[in-house]
DNA sequence: TTCAAATACAGAGGTGTACTGTATTTTAAT
DNA sequence: ATTAAAATACAGTACACCTCTGTATTTGAA
């Protein structure tokens, strides 16, 4: 392989264990306080770091945070999504809606919209794309074996799940359980002829 | 009337023309900027007051914007809201949302819900509480007229319908028209069964 | 006389850059 | 092979500048 065969640049590599500490901790602020409250100096001191060594590697807070949110799911997920059907989606969403932090980082990113509109981008590159065409796929199987209806307009019905995600997001305390937002999920596809096989 | 006989404090009184002012800064920099950065310094200059004159009427930022939200719609709008059916009510919402201020000040409220849950607090009492079962009545209505199903449960389909406008405040242009918003709304409730009469 | 409003103040925190000294690594000369 | 030089990274400090905060004091209108 001719991967190996990159010649290290001379003086000292930079540290990865500071690469990830900064990263780590603009991941933390962002979701604790939101994007534009988060600042380098405070990245910095809670990565044990200068700001001089976060400058050195970001060219401003932007660029760090859209690299941040990128770390996050480069880490698991390396291989492709496929659900068999609405329900084990439902599952995922369900179990990944539950967790505190999760829900934070989504409404934040929702939340800067209008002011750093770059990052809900960046996440939706990220991991986003690979997802929505999944989630088409599962409809599509669901519709198949007669749990939607035959005509049932499938990008509509994906619209109608993010928009309920969003309001479950601003409407619901963090402290849902996975069982709970699922039910929730379900009763509002059920008005869309969703019947699950039991 | 005994209200006409409310002798007057001693001292210089304050002027109404200031307290306007300080509002509707306050409102437009909510708006533009989002809450979190918002400042009485900036409020205080967009008003052409200094910082004193603000902290005289309100004790903080907070009070400061939630008077605010609450000073847009004691304006206008001040019978209850009464649709006779799903159609008219859309025609609302979408005239409503495809007004770029109105949709900025949603996704502002939305936005920092995190950390000011009191300003959506504000808006909900202030304009959303009659609204809410506005919506309702109207729904009822349409069901009753067979535009629903007749097992429709109507509060999946509000949440639906409001789910529905966050996703579209987040993922569509502020530059669409009434027309499109209304349309975006009419496909997804078509999927759960919504059939206007012509 | 009484309160509104302008002015002044001290402190905190952030920004981006620059300079020091030290640690770590490659490259080149011996 | 050993050693010196060059290159780079990092901590720490400082700078000049800005914005915001909350309060205290003064000026002036009713």
């Amino acid at each position: 392989m001719s991967t190996t065969r990159v010649p290290r640049p001379p003086g000292r590599p930079r540290s990865q264990q500071v690469d990830e500490a900064v990263l780590a901790a603009a991941l933390d602020l962002l979701i604790e306080r939101g994007a534009s409250e988060t600042s380098i100096e405070q990245v910095a001191q809670r990565a044990g770091v200068t700001r001089a060594t976060v400058y050195r590697r970001f060219p401003g807070k932007t660029a760090l945070l859209i690299q941040a949110i990128e770390s996050v799911h480069q880490d698991h997920a390396p291989g492709a999504i496929d659900w068999p059907g609405i329900d084990p989606m439902l599952d995922d969403w369900a179990l990944y809606l539950s967790v505190p932090r999760n829900r934070r980082m989504l409404r934040r990113l929702y939340g800067a919209v209008d002011d750093h509109p770059e990052l809900l981008r960046a996440y939706r590159d990220s991991h986003g794309a690979r997802r929505a065409a999944a989630e088409h796929a599962a409809l599509a199987r669901s519709r198949e074996r007669g749990e939607l209806s035959p005509d049932a307009d499938l990008d509509a019905l994906q619209q109608i799940l993010g928009g309920a995600v969003l309001h479950h997001l601003g409407a619901c305390p963090d402290t849902v359980t996975a069982g709970e937002v699922k039910a929730y999920l379900v009763t509002l596809l059920r008005q869309t002829g969703y019947r699950p096989q039991e």
